[in-house]
RNA sequence: CGCGGGGUGGAGCAGCUCGGUAGCUCGUCGGGCUCAUAACCCGAAGGUCGCAGGUUCAAAUCCUGCCCCCGCAA
């Protein structure tokens, strides 16, 4: 098929691998515009728009969609379909109709479920023991369109945000593969989502970082890991911040937020049982685990995180 | 030229301001004690103090340049 790629982030990259793999004639690949990332000023290209390259696929960086320039240039392109992955962008009305096939999208929750921003990391901070991607059209709401398959996958109950991240990206590859073979064979039912099942994954926000360790430790622990890697739960130990990177939930009570160490591992009591904390960053950017910091960092009595 | 922190035996840290014998906790190896142990006791090995220059009688420590890592901010 004559298609067009639209996506940014690393989640999008085997996507475009996938559909350049499958032999898609892929007339353009449109990418948010290079922005200053890093420390220095660095200008950095995303993720996709270097695998276009790569392939010597023509590469569009739009600073919108509704300039109509812009979907003049689109249209030009005279796409069959248009594959959205992680864009970054909304597309109007006047682009969604443009393609005969319409715009196909692949989403990282199993729709309705955590529609928007990070579904991913949603369904990790809410403890889901199952997950999964959805390829759909791509209607005006928010994630709102028409389903047409899904893949499920179970969450590992120490798994983060980032390690389901980098697994839900190859299964959207996947499904997005087999949804277009689908497709051209013409054997997809649309099916339209059920409204009353509908939940939010909006962006998470680093204000997020804060812990409440009144909450049971088995929460505090799924907060730990959704939040990973980013913007990372943070405490306040010694008058130092700390990102707490990875935990376990151990049997041990106190006062939520008091410091021990049990032989030698971090331990955190929190409302309900406790947290060993398996890894951790400090401020000099070491990540170590929970031994490793109680070496050089002997904890005070009565220690308290906060 | 965005702001800032850091590179010291295998690990995590201190020492640097006020240059002068390389320190702490852990691990490793050997020995001892114990019914036993993540416990305890004794002993040992192991470091070009990121790299290169400079100042000095003397540099982990002061000065200059470079490499690498990271936090904030985006």
């Amino acid at each position: 098929m004559r298609i067009v790629f639209m996506g940014t982030p690393d989640f999008a990259v085997p996507s475009l691998q996938a559909l350049i793999d499958q032999g898609h004639e892929i007339c353009g690949v449109y990418t948010q515009p290079d922005k200053p990332k890093g420390r220095g000023h660095k200008l950095l290209p995303p993720p996709v728009k270097e695998l276009a390259l790569q392939n010597g696929l023509p590469v569009y960086q739009p600073l919108t969609l509704r300039d109509e320039a812009v979907q003049e240039e689109l249209a030009r392109l005279a796409p069959e379909l248009i594959v959205v992955v992680a864009y970054g962008k909304l597309l109007p009305p006047r682009i969604l109709e443009l393609p005969e096939l319409g715009c196909v999208n692949v989403h990282g929750s199993l729709l309705p479920k955590y529609r928007g921003a990070a579904p991913i990391q949603w369904a990790v901070l809410n403890g889901d023991a199952v997950t999964g991607v959805t390829t759909m059209y791509m209607a005006e709401g928010m994630d709102s369109g028409d389903i047409l398959q899904r893949a499920e996958t179970e969450i590992g109950p120490e798994e983060t945000a980032g390690e389901l991240f980098d697994r839900l990206k190859i299964l959207g590859a996947k499904l997005l593969t087999d949804t277009l073979e689908q497709l051209q064979q013409g054997g997809l039912t649309r099916v339209c989502q059920d409204e009353s099942q509908v939940t939010l994954a909006p962006m998470l926000k680093k204000e997020m970082s804060a812990l409440d360790w009144t909450m049971p430790a088995q929460q505090v622990h799924d907060r730990i890991r959704g939040l990973n890697p980013w913007p990372c739960a943070a405490a306040v130990l010694d008058g130092k911040r700390l990102k707490l990177l990875g935990s376990r939930v151990v049997e041990h009570s106190g006062e939520p937020g008091t410091v021990w160490d049990l032989a030698g591992e971090l331990v955190v009591c929190c409302g309900q049982n406790a947290l060993r904390i398996t890894e951790l960053q400090t401020e000099k950017g070491k990540k170590m685990g929970g031994k490793e910091y109680l070496l050089g960092h002997p904890l005070s009595a009565g220690a308290v995180m906060e």
